[in-house]
DNA sequence: GAAGCCTTCTACCTGAAGTAGAATGGGATG
DNA sequence: CATCCCATTCTACTTCAGGTAGAAGGCTTC
């Protein structure tokens, strides 16, 4: 996810696996990810030529959101744990906060 | 952990085994689970006796924050990340949140 | 000292994630 | 055309976490 999150645009399984070149991987192993995260929603593909092109299908930052919305979720008092995250949180963060709130 | 939350004070694992009594475990099996949350620090115990009463170390809200928050770390762009957060909630928690924040 | 209860240790099963080999199918090249 | 290359699919091995529990040891209690 990283290096899709990375990429600029859609990028092949190739791009991927040059992409984690130090990884020195297989090129079935990318395959095999990418699949899984498509099986997943993470990601999409169109075919392009004899190959696909993989996209996420949210930013990273959406993910982001998105898993702290999981989380809060299991929550019965969403308040209160809203309340303790802000807390955990540094000033200038909530403040950043409340200008988004705006 | 959902046991030991709804519990009012520090139980002991017959407690647990009695109040997930519909699942019919083995004392064996709550112990062990018990065992792994200490080791991994969501839990603590004392000893009572030849037993121990165990207690989560945070509220189960305290602990959803913290997931926020380790979520939220996992953003590079952490404001882009809270407002995508903000974003996708219902406005009158937004709301709530706006008081929170005084 | 026999019965019971709590604990510790060990173990099995399942599912997810990381990794990759074998086989397939189609486009490219000489 | 024969061959080679390459992305894909299928299958599989490994590790690790989490769910579950049996066997064995040690204290109480009667």
């Amino acid at each position: 996810m990283e290096t899709l999150w990375s990429a600029t645009g859609p990028v092949t399984a190739r791009d991927v696996q040059d992409a984690l070149a130090s990884r020195d991987l297989a090129t079935t192993t990318v395959l095999t990810v990418l699949g899984r995260l498509e099986r997943k929603g993470l990601v999409t593909r169109e075919r392009e030529g004899r190959a696909h092109r993989y996209r996420s299908v949210a930013s990273r930052e959406d993910h982001v959101a998105e898993l702290m919305l999981d989380a809060l979720d299991a929550a019965p008092d969403r308040g209160a744990a809203l309340a303790r995250f802000l807390g955990s949180m540094p000033e200038d963060e909530r403040a950043a906060l409340r200008d988004l709130l705006d």
